[in-house]
DNA sequence: TATGAATGAGTGTTCATTCAT
DNA sequence: GATGAATGAACACTCATTCAT
């Protein structure tokens, strides 16, 4: 066993501690920040209250960790627009892609982004990295924005931060109706979200 | 007697209760949903405890009825798309001023948004009314896009809904983040963002 | 009635806060200061846990009630020596009735005593307060033993302040042992005690 | 083989034992009687916390031994007074050199006293053992006090056994006010303390 | 109708002790 | 013998709701 990872009683532990996230996970998601009780996640757990301090230090450290593992998973949606010259088509194929990438992380987590949300509401320091994170993102976009104009590919004389944040924050809300129950987009497949932001997104870049 | 105004009691009936309402509303915003209490909302008043419950059957009625005047006042923001003919230019217009009430309207209630948003978070049956309203105003808005398309004036090959649903979420997203303390475009003016979406609205329905 | 105190809810609410306090103060005496419950308390005192809360901000303000009663109830025994002049055999008179009011206030309030060093032993602000009432009390009796030596009436050349805190300490420690449960004095009566110190006073300061 | 030493397990099985010893010690007056954890001992030990319980029945039993090894410590401060007849001069050097051991060890062990107080306040148990051994202590300088009444050199008619009470709480509540940090007589030098109490005890027994 | 004291269920957290490895 | 994760009982505190006055 040449690649044997840890001994018996890490592995153990380390099982432990993946259980009680998972059920944390589980129960936060299910009962939302504020209704999700330690009592209900150590007994998904399958361990008494007292073992959720052994891995974590409390609730609040517990929940951290939930969404650290939440934002790990997700990290692709983060991959802002990646263009780095091409045709007016290779553009708009890389724009294609990095929508229909979000869209399909956001419909894969849906019920997460509603527990980050929740959180972002309550926790001022977790909104605050939350809010830093959508920043750069937004700025990232603005700044292929910028090279495209500088290109002659769009119209130079638009706010290019602000086009990015609005085109961004289309993307994201409409998966949130689409792909979150209860809300009124609720059934909006995939495709039907993507030819239309795509189309928003190339029109509101000039890109015909 | 058709215009006997209310008896003393009435009205001094009526002036606490609207106390309280008032109280509430600025406790509710002031330390948001979960973390209102009622006697803080009590002491704002100038009565009891006590007496929050001759006026409201219990805690979450005295949202309610905070939540039902902040939409009544905020009602304008509502008022979805109005087209009835005209020419490209009227009709760009008619948009603008659609835009521009909305955000004026956000921008004014900001502290309410958040509320009404952490609210929809928490409360099922809060959020499925939220979710009712926004439905109508993006149908309303997708109807008369699909009179645009008839018209000939927009693109008739557009999924019209998809659309309406897309440029007013972007319009009410780019708001809580420009208007709300906290958020990634903090600080941006509201003609900033005007002539953002104003443009992206144009140029995805094809009146330029 | 020229001198109604108070209204009735006034005093039923003042009962009902003496009733918490003395039930406190029965549990905290007799179940020591780590170890009294607020459940105890509460029972004691026939109201629910969540009674106390309206009386007193939390365990340590309701400690501190308590504690603060009990200085109230032995401020005489703080009244040191009081000498202002006489005969030798008026300063002895007035050593012999010192030590008396402090032994009889210490009989009758011997478990409070207990109490009392438990706090000073685990909560540094109360030590501290005690040890600056204690220091104060010391300072006025070797003031007057001073006054003795400039009368020419005890020997001149001693550490009045040191003479004072070692006669204090006799008479307060004794006392302790005394007429504490459990204590190798246990039993011996107060004019056993008070003959023993009243001796060990006169002759120290050479009052014979 | 007489002389065998401890076999290596039982020198190893000692060291740690008395590892722990020592670390607890050191926690138990760092953080008080109330507040020592056995995972601060444990770590201070460099062990495990189930490591304790293989040296030590429970958290008392090694409170005890911690007791115990500081009782062992200050042994010589139990000496009392030591007078087999001789001169009124030789009596009070016997007296000087008693309370300048007490008072030495007491300041060496000033740390060790104040656990030693919280200990006997919170354990009836070990609050007893104390009581008795002040007992004796209190008894033999008593009967040592008798010896001196019956060689004449002192006042036969005293109350001996309640002198010698009084004069050794004296000693050693004035030392607990000079070597303890936070009390009134912080700062006092031992030599100030030991003149004072040697002319208290000789003024008191008449040798002079 | 107004009051505000009383209620009590519910929660996060601590830590000595145990015991399987 | 050594380990340290698991345990679970115990506690202080909160606050929406009730109801006697």
């Amino acid at each position: 066993m040449p690649t044997e990872p840890m001994s018996t009683r890490s592995a153990t532990t380390a099982a432990r501690r993946a259980a009680i996230l998972t059920s944390a996970r589980k129960v936060f998601i299910r009962d939302g920040y504020h209704a999700a009780r330690l009592s209900d996640i150590a007994q998904g757990a399958g361990c008494s209250v007292g073992s959720l301090y052994t891995y974590f230090e409390d609730r609040d450290a517990l929940l951290s960790a939930v969404l650290d593992q939440m934002e790990l998973e997700m990290r692709t949606r983060n991959r802002s627009l990646d263009w780095r010259g091409g045709s007016v088509e290779e553009t708009k194929e890389a724009i294609r892609q990095a929508n229909r990438a979000y869209l399909e992380t956001f419909q894969r987590n849906a019920a997460e982004m509603v527990l980050l949300e929740q959180v972002a509401l309550s926790e001022p320091a977790f909104h605050k990295q939350r809010q830093e994170r959508a920043r750069r993102f937004v700025q990232r976009n603005a700044g292929m924005i910028e090279q495209l104009q500088e290109a002659g590919l769009v119209n130079g004389t638009d706010d290019a931060e602000m086009l990015s944040a609005a085109l961004s924050v289309m993307v994201s809300r409409l998966a949130y109706n689409a792909f979150i129950s209860g809300n009124f987009l609720e059934g909006s497949s995939l495709e039907r979200l993507a030819k239309t932001v795509d189309q928003v997104w190339f029109r509101a870049l000039g890109l015909e």
